[in-house]
DNA sequence: CTGAAAGCGCTTACAG
DNA sequence: CTGAAAGCGCTTACAG
């Protein structure tokens, strides 16, 4: 634990330790030969700067931290990823911390900014409550919800409605929703229904929350009797791949009888049996507007916002055009 | 940013500073009414302990490192979030850093311990140095090395033979791999087919790295003409998965035709196409197990190691008695 | 039971 | 171009 420090340093060089951490700055006013000397010093004994003192000197800790409600999903530990990689290009760490007590450790351990997943505010208002009293810079990242101050909406509603458009222009008018966990993707599904000119029909909604189990249990427990949806559109990429297996497993063949989109594009979507059709956020753009974002507000500059991300429609294998033979009277 | 600072309540409360300290500390020195009214102004003010001061005068951070190689593998997620779980139930953080530049990081942020997943080793015999050289606890997790240092080893030779031996008593002779990417895996395969009495054949082993595609792909490529394996063992999750998918497209019947058994249990695993029987160890285990090193570590305990941890074996829909018939001469 | 003081390893006006 | 000094917000012997 005998690392050395900037004094040590100063002594070998022969400087006072201020000019060594002016030298190891980078500070101009510095003569370059000084720097060399101390830069060499500072080389051959490994120096490491101390990040805690000098986080508690410039009140910075060059720290992000990210709140997400949990890390079992896929999509998370791929944005997780994203998110990190886009940060570190910016001279930035990231700490990962699972939501609901994420607050309170970030509020300890002062890092410079947060990003919040909306999804953690699902479970709860105190959550966000806390979360709006941080005083550090942080921001909502895929809400639904106008906010007051900055943030980085998905536009779900859009991306149902590309979704049941879609399949609306395959010929399907019975198209169903696997999922009944995400208010804003139900209306946006009720809605798409409305401006496409097709009826909501209740039982057109299967419960499901947001596991594989769920989207599997889902299509198991659902009577396909007449007038049966020819196409579903499934909550996220959990209940979609879960789905799929329920429906396989029931003896239909996905897209010739049923047709199948799934919500979030993450590569093990058309790595499913049946390479699924997707709508979802591009993630690499989510990670890149969500670094820069919070870097411009720890830099105080001027955001327009909200920054307003549009789900994408992917076309692959298990959306076909309606046959008009299966469930019809 | 203005929080309040113990400065602040000791002259709110009209002792010291460093009275405040203790009674925030629970110095049982500290008479109990002054202690009462220095809380009761603490939390008024919800003061909030600046970490980082702590943190530089302790010369402690409570916060553990993990290192990893990637994050595109459900396999560490899925540890990272275990191993999130346990870490802050013994009251510390842990922080997540993608491999190669891991080192660094550490040596910078001044974690109180850190955590290296085996396989960032895979790729920099440098990294490997530059771990060693640390200056805090640290060690390496499911490696099979033997060190001279505390490691948790996982011992994947013997759970590649627990495999062999398995499919051997459902009556295969001829069992291939696939994956040539981790060598401990291809020894352990090999040696398990001698303990038992089988031929190893070059052919046998598929090559594929490490993702669902090259699993996919192996078998895609591989010819199945007289004498081939009439059962497979995958290198890990992703590819097993691939390679799954790879036999059906192919038009086998897994298991009626070809057995399959993939290293790493994962949810993932059971809810493919076949619920895959797998091969791995328990990642709840791995995951206290881990915990509770670094932990020891810290507190300077002592500590047996290697500690050890064996795959288990988990039969699922994968896997079956060999029929004689496909394949044979 | 409490307080004054030194120290953790940096940064940063300020003076020279 | 360089240095002395104060300060970041805590903890912790040490003295009383």
């Amino acid at each position: 634990m005998n690392l050395i420090t900037i004094k040590d340093i100063a002594k070998l060089a022969g400087v006072s330790y201020s000019t060594v951490s002016k030298a190891l700055n980078g500070d101009p006013r510095i003569k370059p030969a000084t720097k060399q000397k101390v830069l060499a010093i500072a080389e051959k004994h490994q120096y490491r700067k101390n990040i805690l003192a000098q986080q508690l000197s410039t009140g910075r800790s060059n720290i992000i931290g990210f709140v997400l409600g949990e890390l079992s999903n896929p999509l998370f530990s791929n944005i997780s990823g994203k998110l990190h990689a886009e940060l570190k290009k910016r001279g930035y760490q990231m700490i990962l911390v699972v939501a609901h007590d994420g607050v309170d450790v970030f509020s300890q351990l002062r890092v410079d900014g947060c990003i919040l997943w909306d999804n953690a505010l699902d479970y709860q208002d105190a959550f966000w409550k806390k979360f709006s009293a941080l005083t550090m810079p942080c921001f909502v990242l895929g809400t639904d919800e106008s906010l007051s101050s900055p943030y980085i909406k998905v536009d779900r509603k859009e991306g149902i409605f590309k979704a049941v458009e879609y399949l609306n222009s395959l010929g399907h008018t019975r198209i169903g929703f696997i999922g009944n966990s995400q208010n804003i993707k139900l209306e946006g599904y009720k809605e798409a229904l409305q401006r496409t000119g097709l009826n909501f029909e209740e039982d057109y909604v299967l419960p499901a929350h947001s596991s594989w189990e769920d989207g599997y249990f889902a299509i198991r427990n659902y009577s396909f009797g007449v007038n049966a949806p020819t196409a579903f559109i499934g909550l996220n990429n959990l209940v979609t791949r879960g789905a799929l297996r329920g429906l396989l497993e029931a003896g239909y063949n996905v897209p010739r009888d049923i047709s199948l989109i799934g919500y979030d594009d993450l590569p093990d979507m058309q790595y499913a049996e049946v390479a699924l059709s997707t709508i979802g956020p591009e993630l690499d753009e989510l990670a890149v507007q969500a670094a820069e974002l919070i870097v411009s507000l720890i830099r105080d500059e001027v955001v327009d916002y909200p920054i307003v991300i549009q789900p994408k429609l992917i076309h692959r294998s298990s959306t076909a055009v309606y046959r008009g033979e299966l469930f019809d009277e």
